[in-house]
Order: structure tokens, then sequence, then C-alpha cells
DNA sequence: CGGAGGATTGAGCCTCCTCAAGTGCAGTGG
DNA sequence: CCACTGCACTTGAGGAGGCTCAATCCTCCG
């Protein structure tokens, strides 16, 4: 599952810590991808799918115009590369190098031969969906504060570490990364994460480091003006 | 698939006349629904996914503060339904009487007793996720106009029909809708439709029914400023 | 005729964008 | 060792698009 940042905050789906993507015996392809790399580009033939054990991947697009959207990242438990139709419809590339379990498409589209990854790829399909909605209901309600104290939450969730009574996590996505996953600019991004620094509420190791101070006021933040 | 407005003008998916979702011999439940009846509720249980053959349904999810988010719309040739899980994640409400074909839920995940009709929804599912990106695009990037330009360019190519140069359909949502599916107000949308109608660009017969007077400049306010 | 609900229109404001300058850091080369 | 350069990030000033609040209109229906 992607980043979504759905109001409630989310669950872990997958954690490759409690449910390693190896149950069976069957030999697992696992790879393991530098910073920078493609995994895949738009309108690739799609072979395979991926599983992000470790690391952030990007996932884009490219518009008309030729500037690139960020559709989502792949934290460690998403799954990625569902196809539409035979093709990739996005370019996936490595933010923070990654170790990667690839399957097989056909695996996912038959599964005659190996039931139980078919339905565990079923699954995480189903749960992009569900996903890619609470990313939706994001973008079309909430402010700039509540999208990016979403974005931290999730992140924080899903990728920090305890640090005394704190957690910490990095960012290895840009400022533009998270401004256009959120529909922002860099300069908003940039301005809410100097409130954010101003309250308290986190502070800024490097401008990829982030350290929560204040988990309750974030999730205030996070939360629209009910 | 769900209505999605991406940039470049969509294709029709699987239009039901052309091919029809019936194309085995296997009885198929066909059932009609009536204007505001609604197909499932979120967190019931999942036992079925719905493909529209006529009507048009709303998907939609109840936020904390008990307010109704508008997550897509169902046109027909779309197929709605796909669990989270085990469990619908959204509302499913008939906004104009449809006819609906039932598929069990056990067929998309398993699919042993019609391998044709799996792979047919798991295309489907597939084609959501991409359509879910689409939409997320739009959300993120595009102005009130490009939104609304876009939003009425799908519903003509889909459920359009033709009055001598021009196309007409009708829209079986409330301008509520509107404005909760595209991000935006009640009040924005009315002066978008009333921008297009002064600038000859449509005709509104009642709220409800639109008439394309000039396509192009319709596909060229919904494109960004390229 | 009157009321209700949806749609439209208007005025003012606020959030976020645009444009522009400034800061800090890493890498490079003298 | 230090200037130079490039890049990402930050900060500031100003403006615009869309939201809020409010009034009005239209249509349907009792």
């Amino acid at each position: 599952m992607y980043v979504t940042l759905s109001a409630e905050p989310m669950s872990f789906h997958t954690p490759s810590v409690i449910q390693p993507p190896c149950t069976q015996s069957k030999p697992l392809v696992q790879r393991q991808f530098k910073s920078g790399a493609y995994l895949y580009h738009e309108g690739d033939d799609a072979t395979n799918l991926y599983e992000v054990v470790s690391g952030v991947l990007r996932l884009t697009r490219v518009l008309e115009n030729g500037k690139r959207q960020v559709i989502a990242f792949g934290l460690p438990g998403d799954i990625v590369g569902f196809p539409n139709g035979t093709r990739h419809h996005t370019d996936c590339d490595v933010l923070s190098s990654a170790e990667i379990v690839i399957y097989k498409r056909r695996v996912f589209e038959a599964g005659e031969s190996d039931p139980e990854t078919h339905q565990r790829l079923l699954r995480a399909a189903l749960r992009e969906i569900s996903a890619m909605q609470d990313h939706v209901m994001m973008l079309a309600r909430k402010s700039a504060m509540e999208k990016i104290a979403s974005f931290l939450l999730v992140l924080s969730q899903r990728t920090g570490a305890p640090i005394g009574n704190y957690a910490t996590f990095s960012l290895p996505m840009s400022r533009a990364d998270i401004a256009d996953f959120l529909g922002l600019t860099i300069e908003t991004v940039s301005r809410t994460f100097t409130i954010l620094r101003k309250s308290k509420t986190i502070a800024l190791g490097t401008p990829q480091t982030v350290l929560v101070l204040d988990l309750d006021a974030l999730i205030d933040a996070s939360q629209a003006d009910t």
C-alpha cells in the first residue's frame, strides 16, 4: 500500500517485519536497487510487480507539458507496479536504496501456480484502490497544514524510529516531490515546515531528517477543523 | 472504470454497447435499481461486484465529522465495489435508475470456476487504480475551470447523445456532488458553469441538462496552460 | 399561494501561488 | 585553504483564485 494519509491514522499494512514476504519455500527473487535507479518506466511492458522490503520508491507520471507529477511513494510493505492492461502507467524510481522482492505479473493475473502469492498480490491491488481513494479525499479537502501534518504522520508511523520519547525519520524525497505529491508548491511546503518548527511540533536535523517533538500537536494539525 | 478526467481524452473502456457484459452462456444476475437505492454501505461485507449497464452510481465516503465526500461516479461500463479486505470502503447509491450486473466476489478473487469473468474483473480493478491516479493528478494540479471542463468532457464522451452538430447529456448529480468530486465548492461550480454559458461553450437546458455548443472551446478549457 | 431545496449571484476575505531574493551546503578547481 | 558554482531550501512581498457568508432566484410540490 502506498502512503495515503487518510484521516484516521493508518494501520501498518503487511509490514515486512511482522509478515515477511517470503513465507513459502519457493525461491524468491530479491534484489538491491540503488538510489536513482529506475524499476520501470511509463509504457514499459509490465512483467513484474515489486514489493518494497526496505528503502523508498517514487512513482511519477509525466504530463503532456513535460512536468512530472508524483503519484505515490513506495514505502516498506508496499507492493507497486500494478499495470493498466499490459503496460505500466507510471515511472518508478528509487529515492533511497531499496531491497525489492520481484513477483511475476502472471502469478498475479493467473495464479494457478502459486495461489498464496496470487491472493497476496490481489489483496495488495485492492488495498491500493482504497489507498488512492484516501489520497483523493486528502487532496480534495485538506489545507496545506493538514496535508503536511498527515504526510509526516504517515512517514513517522511507517518508517519512524524512536529516540527517547520522540520519533525520528528521514525524508528521502525533495521538497519538490512532497509538494507534487500533496498538490502544493515548494514554497508552501517549506513555509509549513517552518511553522511546525517554530511551534515546536517538529524539529529538523537536516532538511531531510525530521524529529517529532509533539505528536499530539501533529495529529491535531493533520485533522480538519472538526 | 470510474470517471477520472485524465488530461488526455479518455477512451471508452468496456462500453457495454460494444462488448456486452454477458458473453458466455451462464446465467448472469442483472437487476434494476431505482434512484436513491443503495447498492452497499461502507463496512458492509463485500459479497458482490457491480457492473453498470445503464444509469449512474455515486460512490461516497463519510468523514469523521459526518460530511460526505464523493469518491467517484459509476457510469455505464464501470465496475464498482472492489473491497478492501472483505469489506466495502465506500457507500454506493444510485443517482439515476440503473441496470446493474452482479458478480460474486469470489469469482473475482479465485476465479477457478469462471476464468473469463475473473480476468474481466481483474482488469477492471487495475483500470480503477489507473483511473484513481488520473483523478489524483487532476485534483492536485488543475484549476476550477479545468476541472469542470474535464468533468463535462468525460460525461459528454461517455454518456452524451448527439443533437444535430452538438452533444447533450444529463447531470444526474447535484452541484454539491460535483463540487465534492472535484474538490471545489458549490458556488465555484455554479460560477464556472455560468462562465461556460456566457462564453457560449455550453448551454443548460435545465441545471441538469448540458448541451455542448463548442467542443473545441471545452477541450481548450480542460487543458492546463500549456 | 407558500414553503423547501437546489442553484445562482454578489461582496469580501483568506489561503496559497507567483515571483524574487537570500541562505546554506556540497562539490570543484584554483 | 578558499573562492566559485550549483542546487536545494528558506524567506519575503504581492496578487489571484477560490472560499465564506449572505441574499436572491427558480422550480417543484403540497
